[in-house]
DNA sequence: ATGAAAGCGCTAACAG
DNA sequence: CTGTTAGCGCTTTCAT
């Protein structure tokens, strides 16, 4: 505290060496006696000294930092794919600075603002604004996490689309023909409707799609389902399952369910999306699906760091495959 | 990409003035006339200017960074607190490192190492290893948050043990005498037990605390969990209530209820503890504690800001009050 | 009201 | 094998 922290100069003269020596004993560069070598680490010892990772980031001009932004770490998702991102990161020495938009274009923009002042050395984005897209003076390579495509960074997903087409198949094939979608999605391209159409198109069901207004962004809102829901059970013919596009959806669903006094699966069958450490705690019955968050984490560090090497980024998707865990929410096949 | 950035060197040029007048419009310092103003805002327009924070932190020895280390922000309690701490540091124009120690003390280790090294201007920790305790050379102001004491850091937590006190006499006001407390801790004197004997003892109550294993750290592991309530339930008198120190785990015992039949609230009432965003939306009939996120995030960024600004930080515990949420998973008071 | 010069802590030529 | 010198991009005395 009261003892200014020791510089390299410091260690330098308890050593009886130049700075440079001092310098390359710690990045083990260039030929040293092992004399000089212990001398120095010695002095390093004895004065505790910690060599300053921003004035080394200003001299070399990269600082090994990488931001990660996403709307909110408090979803089970994206917590876990920080988790995820930020240990790989970690294994290839590189830091995090967290980043939560909440789902807001403004804090997005200040985030970024904020990313390239301080020089990282790239980004990886699950933030829903396409301000990224469109961003003056974006030195940094970007990476984005979940994202449809529309904008010129590669994008890190899982099969999206192919997954979904396999879970619908899977609840036809477990009984149901009147199927519901809940997605929290406003756009129609979104990958995992149009699986989910292809699966019902093949059996010539009826899609029919549901988009309740999430509250705060990205929970899902009783007040906006309930309703929806019940209306869809007052319509002819009640849906036989409800498909969510992600788990939390699906819990508001089952919450629901259980008031109407609907059982599960035998009156309804419930599945959902993103099968979080979180999630299967919560709720082991629930039929979803499990993205593959360590390979995602992987692929979408590789990117950057490849980028980081001078190597081009990919344009386009990386799909890789999420795995379906069939449980009690579902019949059995 | 292939122009180089522009340095503050380069808006003085382009503007016809000196460096030092570019840092004074930039930190608005001292007197300019209006005029040069606009020249050097129009020069920075112009070259798409951004200042760079890296050689500011190096020039003011502050960076203006902040550590947060958690055990893992998959976790909903750190997902949530981690959301809310960034939210409040951004707005004070802090960035924040984001560590997840996965619960290992090298990890651990490493991070700090790592966050000294970068210069850190405080560090808050929720990690449940005593590292940070006995750590040499440690100059950032450091706070915990919901770490029982036995180290000089202030620590924020929220009232655990006036609230179990609480709560666990609302379970004996629903009518429960055979309580179990199912915790993931293995401090006999956690504030949260301390709190439920203390209501069991004022009841004349036999309390019966079980600590089955937790998997990889900090998930509940039902192959651990089940048998426990297994064996509970053959002995002579079930228990009536299952009082859990997190939420997880009181998913893990409804889900385990469910298996066995037991209904719930009649046969079995069941309270949790962390109320996060995500398992009110998992679980909103599990009755539990919902903590402060928000207001332990405040305390804990004004501590640090606090320390920051010269003032010592206080020691000792600084415990915000938690509410009870009461659900269906409890009878009617 | 503005500028020149020095320096934050470190590393990279370039000597020797 | 080791040291001298210059400079990363910015801010800060101290002049004027």
């Amino acid at each position: 505290m009261t003892v200014p922290q020791p510089k390299l100069a410091d260690v330098a003269a308890a050593a009886g060496v130049s700075p440079t020596t001092v310098s390359r004993v710690l990045n083990d560069r260039g030929y040293l006696s092992q004399k000089t070598k212990d001398a120095v680490h010695a002095a390093m010892a004895e004065l505790g000294y910690r060599p300053n990772a921003i004035a080394r980031s200003l001299q070399q001009r990269s600082s090994r930092l990488v931001g990660i932004i996403f709307p909110t770490v408090a979803h089970p998702f994206y917590g876990q794919m920080a988790e995820a991102l930020e240990t790989r990161l970690a294994g290839a020495g590189y830091k995090v600075l967290l980043c939560d938009s909440a789902g807001r274009p403004d804090r997005e923009r200040r985030h970024l603002d904020m990313l390239l002042a301080n020089q990282v050395d790239g980004i990886i984005t699950g933030a829903h604004s396409q301000v990224v897209g469109d961003y003056p003076g974006l030195r940094a390579p970007v990476v984005t996490i979940d994202r449809p495509k529309g904008h010129d960074f590669p994008d890190i997903s899982c099969d999206n689309r192919t997954v979904m087409r396999e879970l619908t198949r899977g609840v036809i094939a477990r009984g149901a023909r009147r199927i519901l979608h809940l997605t929290s999605s406003r756009d129609p391209q979104a990958p995992r409707l149009l699986g989910h159409a292809e699966a019902m198109a093949e059996a010539r069901l009826e899609p029919a799609v549901l988009r309740p207004e999430p509250s705060r962004g990205w929970w899902p809102d009783p007040e906006q389902i309930d309703p929806v829901l019940d209306r869809a059970w007052e319509a002819a013919a009640a849906p036989e399952a409800v498909m969510c596009s992600n788990d939390l959806l699906a819990a508001a669903v089952l919450s629901w369910a259980r008031r109407r006094g609907l059982r599960v699966p035998r009156d309804l069958q419930v599945t959902g999306f993103d099968g979080s450490a979180a999630s299967r705690i919560f709720y082991p019955e629930l039929s979803t699906v499990v993205q593959p968050y360590g390979a995602m984490a992987r692929e979408a560090v590789a990117a950057i760091l490849a980028a980081v090497d001078g190597e081009p980024l990919p344009a386009g998707t990386r799909e890789l495959p999420a795995t379906i865990d069939w449980r009690e929410t579902t019949r059995p096949a």
